[in-house]
DNA sequence: GATGAATGAGTTTTCATTCAT
DNA sequence: GATGAATGAAAACTCATTCAT
């Protein structure tokens, strides 16, 4: 039944599975959007549909456990950045970062202001996320390598605005986003920049329900 | 040609109902998203079932309509604007009014890049919403109101991603957009350009399906 | 795909494919307890999966229109012999009719005192059911047929004990509920009654919930 | 022969697991009817699954053990009553020893009639049963205490049917039996029976499978 | 042309049972 | 012998789509 070399150990390869569907379930995710179906997971990541249950007890769960690795991951990201000298190097480098691991995970968008969103373990990884953002801007700010106005969460957001905009291109232009990255950092580098409208966002906003 | 006239004359009754369930499916999409059911839509609409199918054979032929009818009333605007003098306002009025429509059409990011695309007549409207742009575009790089480098379908991509970037604060401060198409301006007009990366997009770049 | 004569009229035939399916699903869970599947009923009544749910939406629901089926037959045969000159005849009848009724449908010692119960509707059924239980007690009550200690309410429980008590001979000697209910009649009418323990049994106790 | 001191010589532990599972299972099927989960009863017995399923290889065996314990209980409880001078009250205490016994064990009127009494075992012990009743049963009619037509199977019968009865007041009345067995005492005693329509009930009848 | 009942493939989820550790 | 992860068949339920009325 298994396609993979058959009848493993169990109990060690409790993470290994968990790996092989979190990977699974993002690639279903990235192929189909959120439409992608449990039972293909499961076959994606060559294990029966009760085991993707057991790991996962809701679609849901599975939706979160995704979204926490990427934002785990951008956060730890984020903290590393914070050691750098260069503070506008620093900061590309978080932002392209950010964006490349969005573009893996293209149902991301679809996630975004849904009720997984509800799940509090993803609305504080969010909010560590801003916060370990937060710092790095904050540096750049100081050292006058961007615009005053704009803070950790103004640039969490941009992350997945950016990714966004060269969505389109993704299978022709892969590496498109980076021309948009620039146009970004060109704003908030700007020199003459406008009064922006609207007060900046904190981050309880980001992490309140949008159903609410 | 146009949507909204099509086939005339036909019943007033078709015409209406047609109005009719192109609304509640915007709406039910903007709740819900894509999963929003066939049934719920007709519910809303005040129809039954069979009506809807009559309308739409397909709930794929109902989501590119409603697109098609977001495409061509931003052209719409971006053709009207064309006569304007002042291209920079012109240019910010024609990317408020694109981002607001997408706000109310929350489904439009999971619609993106996904098989509807490939109905012909969605591929024709990007098309020609991005040479209505594109035009809107020229005139203002032409006067110096914005950089050299960009092109229209830069400016609609930039609609979608903007429209990204504040989603997540949709429902508590409905109008962020407005801070962060300021920002994407002052990249657009800035003084000192970084060398985008990358070549500009081309319209065929933006409807070529990104399954294939 | 339909067993039957397939392609009949359909909304004439909601009302036939109704009780077919109340007819399956009674059937279905006298065979098999209330583990029968909603597959089952469907095929039993040679129906599609689908249209089980169209009428009823929930297992439950189904097995609250078998209850109230049943329920609502009884109260009619309670409600008619109300009339009888003969009120021990009369009530004989009536537990005759009700136990009966039960053993058509054996799930019922399943579902009493389990969730289904607290439908509103099968609620309010049972308790019109011991009203006209009532009645008919009262007035052999009062003709000094039976014991004077003994409520409708009894009568209504008594129904469900007989039934239960010759349940395990059904398949061998279906008629033995006879047997039995002649021996509950001979306690009823008994000369010589003990003092029953224990207060009679109102209404309100047999609809409250026995999981509260 | 006796289920509890079964097969001797083995660890004290199995034997504690298995009475941790008998009382665990029982409790979860009084709760929740049949559908209790085998992982629910392993909870509850603070056992891991497979050691229920070393215990008992299938949710049947689980259920006839605890239907033979409950069985032998009683049969033991019929044995020593004969000894009793008093048979009326003999017979009495027997069953509401009995109607007690299956009020813990609300499954019983589910599992009564299905497979699971064609686990042989299961059939001898109700058998078993009925004799142990039958002796208590005929001391009394011998005594003249109990008309003359009832055998030690109506009387196991009976105590089904009597639990039945007062089953639905089970969770606002937890002594409503007691009303009902008196009830069907005065039955049981008359002075002016009525002639029960159809033979008496044997053994073999009752351990009949019901759906053969 | 509108209606909504019927369809049945598909989805999420549960659970008895197996089996490597 | 105990454990609990994996399995996969089966259940309840959903929904796009069809079609008789």
């Amino acid at each position: 039944m298994n396609e993979t070399t058959a009848t493993p150990g169990q109990r060690a390869d409790m993470v290994r599975n968990r790996r092989l569907l979190l990977d699974a379930a993002t690639e279903a995710f990235a192929e189909h959007g959120l439409e992608a179906s449990m039972g293909e997971i499961a076959q994606r990541a060559g294990l029966a549909k009760g085991t993707v249950f057991r790991h996962f007890p809701t679609k849901e769960d599975l939706l979160s456990a995704i979204m926490l690795r990427l934002l785990d991951q951008l956060t730890r990201t984020a903290d590393r950045l914070c050691e750098a000298d260069d503070t506008a190097a620093a900061l590309r480098e978080f932002m392209a970062d950010g964006i490349e691991a969005l573009a893996a995970d293209r149902a991301f968008c679809e996630v975004i202001g849904r009720p997984s969103l509800q799940h509090s373990e993803v609305r504080d990884a969010i909010a560590d996320l801003c916060v370990a953002a937060e710092v790095l801007t904050a540096r750049a700010r100081e050292q006058g390598a961007i615009r005053g106005d704009i803070n950790g969460t103004d640039v969490v957001l941009l992350l997945g605005g950016i990714h966004q905009t060269a969505a389109p291109l993704l299978a022709t232009q892969p590496q498109a986003w980076r021309r948009y990255l620039e146009l970004a950092l060109d704003g908030l580098r700007t020199t003459s920049p406008s009064a922006l409208p609207h007060q900046p966002p904190l981050r309880p906003d980001l992490t309140t329900s949008v159903t609410g």
